[in-house]
RNA sequence: GCCGUCGUAGCUCAGUCGGUGGAGCGGCUGACUGUUAAUCAGCAGGUCACAGGUUCGAAUCCUGUCGACGGCGCCA
């Protein structure tokens, strides 16, 4: 049984006896003469069926399997121009494992009903290119945390407290207690980083945000690191070097997937010759401004402010120091950074060719005082925080950590017009089936 | 939460001024021994999202409801 990439890589003599299996991806026949195309994981294969090569009943069979049936087939392998990719097999024994009903994507097919059909459209190849990116870029980010000396330190999802604001939480209920499903790791791992000091994790998050938009999911993949003894600048840095190192692993071995997907890889190549830039929220401002974009200083950048950043990069770029007035309750203060009002030391990646967020991270606030303020501010108890304060409390030290949307990733490396199709099997505001 | 678009055959859509619901694809039957989304002939397939209203008569006009999609906000 030989994988249907290798007749097509031409790995198999002309005229070699071959045994393959797949699914039927086209069908088209023509009186004595059927060609079925057959996919497997590796890719799509012309098979040539001629009456009186095979037994009648396995012709009859290779003309009635509509698309999808799972058949065995053997055969010689053959170079032929005809065939689409330029070879075939030349069929000799035709075996249907199972016929398909009609199967309900065909050539017209819009977003909603693809999604409604998802657990039939993975197998397109447009998805299957996908997840096999996907499969590079966790296993990238696995690679790159742990050759450079961190442990992976996994989270409870079930957690009683919000970190990120408060009405995006999803409720569970924890026998007669109430819980919500995790929307950041980040609590935990400023506990586990006086234990293990340098940890990451990828974990399923979740934030009910309603977001009707094509870089959003309710259910999506964070890979998050902490740093004991960490400082914002040494933490961009990490993020640069993990965002190259992903972007480079997925040219290495997914080249035939980004061209199938349409991405213009030059892109890619382009923006790993050079380093990413790192800039200021108020630099920012100022650059934008040029572009004719005002944004009033202490005001958050939306997607139209970051689109208008990017217009002007073509790799990722940091953007540190927002201000603190706007940021969660613990990121702290830079009392050294010049600008118009407290700024915090805090940073976003955004992904060129339209200014995705694809990472956040930040100092930690050590300061307990700090803390109790901005949850007041927030409108939370810090009582609830105490697990939280009390890490201050036993020998303190600075430290840093960021979480990188593992789809948003995907989204940007594969030139995805929306998030939605960087995962299996999406979660949105509006869907959670099948 | 706000704004917008759309619900007609299994799928994608057309349906004029209110007058007996159409096409392409898919499926089925048949023809065809080199097709490239094959081609040709025929057949089947409908609660026009739902509820109410106007009218002799509603897919079409009005009101409401539900659903989907997209954009914004928020975020990774």
């Amino acid at each position: 049984m030989i994988p249907i990439s290798k007749v097509v890589a031409g790995e198999v003599p002309e005229g070699d006896e071959v045994e393959t299996r797949g699914w039927v991806w086209r069908t088209r026949s023509s009186g004595g003469i059927a060609f079925p195309i057959l996919r497997d994981s590796t890719g799509v294969l012309q098979v040539t069926v001629k009456k009186g090569n095979l037994p009648d009943a396995q012709f009859d069979d290779s003309v009635k399997a509509l698309v999808e049936s799972s058949v065995i087939v053997k055969g010689k392998a053959h170079k032929d121009k005809r065939a689409p990719g330029g070879w075939e097999i030349q069929a000799t024994e035709f075996k249907v494992v199972g016929f398909a009903q009609p199967f309900p994507i065909t050539k017209d097919q819009s977003e909603e009903w693809l999604r409604e059909n998802r657990h039939l459209w993975i197998r397109s190849r447009k998805m299957t290119a996908i997840m096999k990116v996907r499969h590079t870029v966790v296993g990238a980010i696995h690679q790159f945390f742990r050759e450079r000396g961190y442990y992976e330190f996994d989270p409870p999802i079930l957690q009683p407290n919000q970190c990120e604001g408060g009405s995006t939480l999803f409720e569970v209920k924890f026998y007669d207690q109430k819980t919500y499903l995790s929307q950041t790791w980040q609590l935990y791992a400023e506990a586990g980083i006086f234990a293990l000091e340098k940890i990451y994790d990828m974990a399923p998050t979740f934030r009910a945000e309603k977001s009707k938009t094509s870089r959003h999911l309710c259910e999506f993949w964070m890979a998050e690191m902490e740093a004991a003894w960490m400082d914002l600048h040494e933490c961009t840095e990490v993020a640069k070097e993990e965002v190259r190192f992903i972007v480079q692993k997925v040219l290495e071995s997914n080249r035939p997937e980004l061209e199938l997907l349409g991405r213009d890889v030059s892109r890619l190549d382009a923006c790993l010759k050079k380093p990413f830039p790192t800039i200021t929220y108020t630099e920012a401002l100022e650059l934008i401004r040029k572009d004719g974009i005002e944004l009033e200083w202490g005001r958050d950048l939306r997607t139209n402010e970051e689109e208008a950043i990017m217009k002007h990069f073509d790799t990722p770029v940091v953007v540190t120091h927002y201000p603190k007035a706007i940021m969660a309750f613990y990121k702290p203060v830079d009392p050294e950074a010049k600008a118009s009002g407290p700024v915090a030391k805090c940073f976003d990646m955004l992904a060129p060719e339209g200014g995705v967020e694809i990472v956040g991270g930040s100092e930690r606030d050590t300061s307990i005082e700090a803390l109790r303020e901005c949850l007041e501010r927030d409108g939370e108890n810090p009582e609830n925080y105490q697990f939280y304060i009390d890490l201050r409390l036993y020998g303190s030290v600075p430290h840093s950590g960021y979480g990188l949307g593992v789809e948003r990733v995907i989204g940007w490396i594969c030139g995805l017009d929306n998030i939605k199709d960087a995962i299996a099997f999406p979660r949105t505001g509006t869907r959670f089936t099948p």
